[in-house]
DNA sequence: CCCCATATACTCACAATGAGTATAAGTACC
DNA sequence: GGTACTTATACTCATTGTGAGTATATGGGG
């Protein structure tokens, strides 16, 4: 990040590492320097115009040499290049872009290096796991603070606008939950001022209520690329087989079930999911079986590569759609 | 574009700005210069680190400056910093970053200004127009020559992935079409030779047969970009309102149904789109008739904006999802 | 008035989905 | 060795959505 003092324009890569383990899903973060010193932030590194011939190889590198953690499946998730990105002490004048990508680990114990840990993505989004239906957090928290938001709008005419945005993103007044609508709900509750974001970027007062702000804090605008990250996660498990990059070779389908519920934040029905992707011949069985189940033992499957070839659309489906 | 000689590095902003007149998508391009004096160029300009306070905006101003254009629907496509992306003569050791925006507008006419036309993006990409069935360039210009090119890879691995790889992002081989995969086509293409770019970035000899290199070719790797965004948007109208960007406030259903399947570059059955798109309550109608339709009148339809609080997913469907 | 074009209503078979019941096969504990 | 508990797996059923088609309505042009 570090902007050189001649040239008001500087370019980094952030990655928003992702990975699942024991039914949460986990996302790698760094310790933050200089004005960010105790907040968790995004692995980032520089573009070097000179370097690699692609910005993903740039990307693989650095988290290699950071971390020691080889990437897997790499995509690119948005570029954020406004002003006021929550640099407004750090690096007044200077603009800086930072191209954020998505990545998919296995997570494989604690990480080799550096001051990198794996943290509960659901620590920072707490209002985005529906997996035992509504948050309590959600029904107590949010929707009276965003009903005061609502309130405090001026005019009918505004008032309308935020109770239809509001309902809308957060599936309140007749609307359903859309899982896919993260980065939505996270903006509104940027822009309501009920994230310490909000109130670090704006200078607003700390609300009083214990709960708010909400979610633990992220550097700059990091936790807006989380959120970005986990909206697209949600939305391309439907129709791509992306799952199986955060699962072992060999799975049983409650792992596989757990493991996309847990990305979803919502809960699915065993019988129909297991039906779902046997049918559409996502996975296929090895014939071995797995016994630590506390159960039946449970058939091990893998993943069915032909399905690229026979489905347009390969993904694990979830309810609502 | 104009690389600082003093910095290794530039950020420009580029758009795809699509219409549909006539039954026809359509983008708006203007003259290139320097080196792509002759070939279609995307719609550019610098980023000004101490200008508007986003991206977006600095997009919205120079688009309203350069052609007249007032955008209304914009996002974020694509950020292309990688090296070698058709600047190998022009900006040498200069690494460019482009980051691409899709924007949909309701095509007025003439352009106000510069050198700005609308042109047909199925001129560009001849082989995604599958409305009358698959388009004989496919068959027997495209296949063929993706056939030699995986009998030309080394080894039968190789053979079986360039096979599997054409299979799946062709639809051959008992795969189906996918509409959406404009950019792995692309992709594709090129990296087979079969396009002007790769030709004219690798310097490869003009192949003999007078439908290749396929299409009509763009500066740099503006194809590339019309690509991604015509991917986007075919993706996106299946699930966001975002066609009647593209429609007056009032139409009829097969107005409707025309621009979708122009964008889709598939045809879709009359009355089962009529059925989806009114059962959704994604229309509402008017009351009023319009009589210019060659047959019995039609009645005028608006978006209904409920929809967006009623539907989790409020798009027009197309065949095969 | 007849032909032609488009609009609109309705039918039907079949697939996909949401929800639930029933049964199988392990472990833990007594 | 039996019983409770846990997870796996098979199957049913009602409802909805989808693809394809037939039938009828209503305008304009000769």
């Amino acid at each position: 990040m570090s902007p050189d003092p001649a040239s008001p324009l500087s370019v980094g890569l952030n990655a928003v590492i992702l990975a699942v383990t024991e039914e949460r899903p986990r996302i790698l973060v760094v310790e933050g320097t200089g004005e960010s010193a105790h907040a968790d932030t995004l692995p980032f590194g520089p573009l070097d115009p000179r370097g690699d011939r692609t910005l993903e190889l740039t990307l693989r590198g650095w988290v290699r040499e950071r971390t020691g953690l080889e990437l897997g499946y790499v995509e690119q998730l948005y570029t954020f290049g406004d002003r006021d990105r929550g640099f407004h002490r750090a690096t007044s004048g200077a603009r800086v872009l930072s191209i954020a990508y998505l990545a998919l680990v296995r997570e494989t114990g604690t990480p080799e290096a550096d001051n990198a840990q794996w943290k509960d993505v659901y620590d920072f989004l707490p209002w985005e796991d529906w997996r035992r239906g509504d948050p309590p957090l959600v029904r107590n928290t949010v929707v009276p603070a965003l009903e005061r938001w609502i309130r405090s709008a001026d005019g009918a005419e505004a008032k309308r606008e935020r109770r239809l945005r509001a309902e809308i993103t957060f599936g309140l007044g007749g609307s359903d939950w859309d899982s896919d609508r993260v980065l939505e709900r996270y903006e509104l509750l940027y822009g309501a001022g009920l994230v310490h974001e909000a109130v670090r970027d704006r200078g607003l007062p700390e609300p009083p209520d214990p709960e708010l702000p909400l979610g633990r804090a992220m550097a700059l605008d990091h936790r807006r690329m989380l959120a970005t990250a986990l909206g697209r996660i949600r939305g391309k498990i439907r129709y791509r087989p992306v799952v199986f990059e955060l699962l072992p070779p060999r799975f049983t389908l409650l792992q596989l079930q757990r493991v996309v519920e847990a990305l979803a934040g919502m809960g699915t029905h065993k019988q129909n999911f297991r039906r779902l992707v046997e049918r559409q011949g996502l996975v296929e069985g090895t014939g071995s079986l797995e016994s630590r189940t506390g159960g039946r033992p449970a058939e091990l499957f893998r993943f069915r590569k032909e399905v690229l070839r026979e489905r347009r659309t390969p993904g694990v489906g979830l309810p609502g759609r």
